[in-house]
DNA sequence: CATGAATGAGGATTCATTCAT
DNA sequence: AATGAATGAATCCTCATTCAT
């Protein structure tokens, strides 16, 4: 049996492998899993490149854990907007904040989504993460609405394909690539759209 | 002084050419790009892996070509359905028609899908080609809506909105990812969300 | 200026030197020299990977201790039979019974043998000891055997020779790797030559 | 599937091969295995360090091939002996004979030999080679005497505890270790005790 | 004395690309 | 135009050893 990956209890160890987590965010997000190496990790880091699998596995575990915490920082805002609402759910107004909070989400991480896509494709456990968060936040998201006793058919369907809305919008906006589109007008339209499998017409 | 890539004249060196990006194409797919190496494509395209370089300029090119290839193959019943649209546009008829038209097209290059997305993370020819795709197709689909007589408010944010949507759907779809999702369900839903676009109440 | 090696004086320090001793000797023997490090030897022994640096100048000299423990754990049956002897010695009697003792050491060992046997090879300092053993053991047999007024030309070549038999033999007998060799006739084949050696025709 | 391992056909290709397997044989001989590295073979062949694997799956399997030639390299002369023998055996004439080719053999070959001793011991793929080795001979020889009308009793056993002495004795003269041994005395020793057991006595 | 985190040189192996034939 | 052998820089990872605490 090999040495295990160190799971530190001391404060200045979880700083080191914090700052590990964190230069690999940064590299990963600046020049993807395949144009970064553990050196250059290390030397980020301010560690040696020996220390790095102390606290990893491999360089794939680097990146999972990289994920691992991201994904957390990242959904917390949305959670904490879940946990706030209050029966009758006002969607005409939720939707709307929901909207530009993960569009705010993915802004201010978005090299890492990209590195988070760009993996799931060929590495089976980053995939299996991701999965595991769609359907973490589905639950989440159809609990909380059925607590509020907002009925719906198909449920897990609508939430489900709603996040795909707002996921493909989300990655419109930020990246802003056609020149021909008025975001703006999008942005109305996605909310109709949401607006659509939420809200019961009279 | 570097030689330029060889343009091939010949009828013999298309095929080469041609064979060494089929083989490009479905050792990416399997693999990923970073799967792959250039020696196994050589080998599965049935040549020399030094006359690789006499087509390619490198390893990356080799991607370009294929997601190029690929990419037209792709689209091309989809671009033949709008051609055979016909004035008034029945859009309820259209719309599941062009769903399953996608669906089926992303379902039998899925992994090649996988491997665009997941490099055009990182590369920046290869997010080019796919902007450039998109964009190429928006125009397409607004410029023959136009001509049937359509008209929309804001058509090409709604239709670019409408393939993130296609897109999504085709995604979830087939890799079938969340077991509690019923996906036929899930397919009314978007065909709903992409009718209210596109269909004016009267 | 270096610390030279610490020569543990208090009764916990030797206790600790011998547990590290203990855990070199198990894993030598089970994965060899180069398939141990020296923090699973520590882990083994219960002690830290830094004061295995305290008892002992580097990995290679665990290892020289390692044999010396060792070597004199193995030979001690060996010596304690040598003195047990009685003049006149009945050869037929002691030889099958010495053979039959260092096979037994050599089974209880076999691992061990063959990290010594393995490293000798390019160690300078295992190999010295190795031979520093051999010496020891020729001469003690020499000694005893000229005490109890056994009489033999080229003494020395002669004992050397049937330490290489018996080896020769114990590594056979132990490893077992021919199914066409039957042992037990093997083992009265030996006996015979080192009997021929030992005792003189009439 | 990932390259196999080049079988080259061509003269020059052949040659490259045998200078990478001669540098092997020379420092794994002179440094031992673990004391080797695959770019200081690539030097010492003159090439680079990556067609050192073109030719070989790794490390170890350059360690194999160079076993392999070595050893029947070391082992032709002893079977031309072998060939040569005519009826009736001259016992007391071939066995010096052979005894002085093979310690002539295991001198010049000297490290090798030490090299594949030492790997026997954890590398199983060695260890067989080997052990194969030793059946071949010992069958060989058990053959050959068989049709030269030598009767034995026991002659596998008699035959592999010959060659074990034969073997223990070359390593004896090689290294010369022990001062106090006169070798030529030890041997006659050796002579007698061989031709014991394949010399009826009248 | 003791700890175990940290170091960083070293080593096996891969692979995009070149080049002699 | 074509071959495929050859190159060698680059990379991940290991581990003997040191050192701050």
């Amino acid at each position: 049996m090999k040495n295990s990956v160190r799971e530190p209890r001391q404060e200045r160890s979880i700083e080191k492998k914090n700052k590990i987590i964190a230069a690999g965010y940064e590299l990963f997000s600046e020049n993807g899993y395949y144009g970064t190496n553990t050196a250059e990790i290390a030397r980020r880091a301010g560690v040696s490149t020996g220390i790095v699998y102390g606290y990893f596995a491999d360089k794939r575990d680097i990146l999972v854990c990289v994920l691992e915490i991201y994904i957390n920082k990242v959904c917390e805002p949305f959670f904490r907007l879940l946990d706030g609402l209050r029966s009758p759910v006002d969607f005409n107004a939720v939707i709307p904040e929901a909207l530009d909070l993960i569009i705010e989400m993915h802004k201010s991480n978005r090299n890492m989504h990209e590195a988070l896509h760009s993996l799931s494709g060929t590495d089976e456990a980053v995939r299996n993460q991701f999965i595991a968060l769609e359907d973490e936040v589905t639950v989440k998201i159809a609990e909380r609405l059925s607590n509020l006793g907002v009925k719906l058919d198909n449920p897990m369907e609508k939430i489900h394909f709603a996040m795909d809305m707002v996921q493909s919008f989300s990655h419109e906006y930020i990246y802003d690539k056609h020149e021909y589109i008025n975001y703006a007008a999008m942005r109305d339209i996605v909310i109709n759209s949401l607006s659509a499998l939420f809200v019961q017409p009279k």
